[in-house]
DNA sequence: AAGTGGTCTAGACCACCCC
DNA sequence: GGGTGGTCTAGACCACTTA
């Protein structure tokens, strides 16, 4: 099934074990993904990705967390039913891992990425001081190569050192940030619906005042820190939010 | 802080990194958690706990995601300044307790309200019987008598026996079902942007093809057992939808 | 008995923070 | 520079599964 080396190169920002994760989850996709197949045993894919048997592992473990793997002790690893009819959570999912879900390739046209002097507003939203750096990062994200929406993020210099010279033709943002220590934990979003004014259509190659979903994302650690805040204009026709809500026990 | 060198025996049962958490836990409810005091040096934790460094890792990241802990690079670790926040993150809320809460006055103005046999397709959706009795409740909602959206609605006759003789206009159809002795407990739902239709646009006083943002439920009690469906489009610029996510634990 | 995942170790090197 | 967390490695042993 996996029967390339992926060059794991030694560039910067990327922990190995998110380049081994990112490898892996690529490999799943492309080749015959049928939930239940099963993985080379650990120590093969330690030879083929060139990475020790934990680091290794702690990719395994992440592609778990993301219900993309799961384990069976003496027997090996293999791909996740998709059938996970049990529940449907609310959980907070990056673009590529939704592709993934869905069993297609996400990429991007990057429109920009740049580091800038935050306004006052932004500042505001992050908890900083106004003029501090943010890495400004302009998307076109696509499913296989069609556009699907396009993503405007903001991040604190501090937060994601180097954001700049990062690829993210191919790369996911969260993975990113995740290798570089954040935790993504919570995110705040509103949602509503809105036309879709020139620049946008003409990005999406829809027509001017189309329906377009637009979610405003606040993304925090588990201490609530502000890591990364998103307006993501989704073509009307191209995409489906879902979540699930829960009744509070006092109402 | 953490004085005495616990006995991590080798006995089976628990994994290390599992007592070593749970004791490092214990150290760190009696010893004084305030939030923002400094745990040892991770390689004096070693020699305390007589573990590794990546075992102890183990521990830590655990207690990172439960909250307990936070890191800071090359400084230290650090009790969270966790009082936990209680507030559930996505609640199901009725239009009526929306309105509420932005100190509206919610009311609706009836299109339908009648009994007849279900679908195949609406049967299915609520595992009962084709043909078994369905309430269909159409209403346009407003805020202080501004139309807002327009929700059809659907309940299986034996959650709300004698729905067609309740008047809507003011009444939450919430409340109704909850008054009858059911409980709802969760909704499973999908999000999209869509133009609206001839019909949908005279009823919320808006243009043909203006972006709607239409949202379908499935609310459930407690048993999974579906109480209602509802399908609810807003006008765009009248609504905003606001929601959390939460990424799944890696615990 | 062979193969596989699960746990653990000791040590190395790097990046970051503060003095 | 010294202390600290972040990452990675090679190897060992254990527990589970399958034949």
């Amino acid at each position: 099934m996996i029967d390339v080396a992926p060059v794991l190169a030694a560039e910067y920002p990327e922990p190995l074990w998110v380049q081994a994760k990112a490898a892996l989850r690529a490999q799943i996709a492309e080749g015959e993904a049928r939930p239940g197949s099963r993985l080379p045993p650990e120590r093969e894919l330690c030879r083929m990705l060139a990475i020790s048997r934990v680091t290794l592992r702690r990719a395994l473990t992440a592609l778990v967390d993301e219900g993309v793997l799961q384990s069976a002790h003496g027997r090996g690893w293999y791909v996740a039913g998709a059938p996970e009819r049990k529940d449907w959570p609310n959980t907070l999912e990056s673009f590529t891992e939704t592709a993934q879900r869905m069993g297609l390739v996400a990429g991007s046209r990057v429109l920009r990425c740049e580091l800038g002097p935050s306004t006052f507003d932004e500042a505001e939203a992050f908890q900083i001081a106004p003029g501090t750096p943010l890495y400004r990062l302009d998307r076109v994200r696509m499913l296989d190569g069609v556009p699907i929406a396009v993503d405007e993020s903001l991040v604190p210099a501090d937060i994601a050192p180097g954001l700049d010279g990062v690829d993210f033709t191919t790369r996911s943002l969260y993975d990113t940030i995740t290798g570089l220590g954040s935790r993504l934990a919570q995110a705040d979003s509103t949602i509503e619906a809105r036309p879709a004014d020139a620049a946008l259509a003409g990005h999406l190659a829809i027509a001017v005042g189309t329906p377009v979903l637009e979610m405003r994302q606040i993304v925090r650690d588990e201490t609530q820190r502000p890591l990364l805040s998103s307006v993501i204009r989704y073509a009307g026709d191209r995409y489906r939010l879902r979540t699930s809500f829960v009744r509070s026990p006092g109402a």
